[in-house]
DNA sequence: TTTCTCACA
DNA sequence: TGTGAGAA
């Protein structure tokens, strides 16, 4: 099935309709990409294209902004995401899911943002 | 028409 | 972040 990662990589869209999904302005959008938060490649005449996986982070970071996150917070995290990958890919052995991931990855917000106290007990 | 970059309130 | 200018 990695016909589909493929597809959900293929970058296409252009800002116009990143804008409409996300409820993003394209400031805020070339903002977080400035912020190496997406990575949109470029048309031949220098447009940002993006894919669906970017429509995802766009709206993840969304969320974690609406919940008092700031952009080195953001990117602290995805830079973990990053390595983390990496170190997946190296190993080639058992890799984790996309659901873990952001499991983990979410579970480390509510930590940094004092939003949790524990091990997870509850939910919020 | 849409998007790009850059600069300024 | 918003907005406007000038170009592609």
């Amino acid at each position: 099935m990695k016909e589909k990662e493929l597809q959900r990589s293929r970058a296409v869209l252009p800002i116009g309709t990143i804008m409409k999904l996300t409820e993003l302005t394209a400031r805020q959008i070339r903002y977080y990409e400035a912020q190496s938060l997406i990575l949109p490649v470029r048309s031949e005449s220098n447009r940002r294209l993006y894919s669906l996986n970017d429509i995802d982070r766009l709206l993840e970071i969304k969320d974690y902004l609406t919940e008092g996150f700031n952009m080195a917070e953001i990117k602290r995290v995805y830079e973990k995401q990053a390595s983390r990958r990496q170190q997946e890919h190296r190993k080639l052995t058992k890799p984790v899911s996309d659901a873990d991931l952001l499991d983990a990855l979410h579970n480390e917000f509510l930590t940094v943002g004092g939003l949790k106290h524990d091990g997870g007990a509850f939910s919020n």
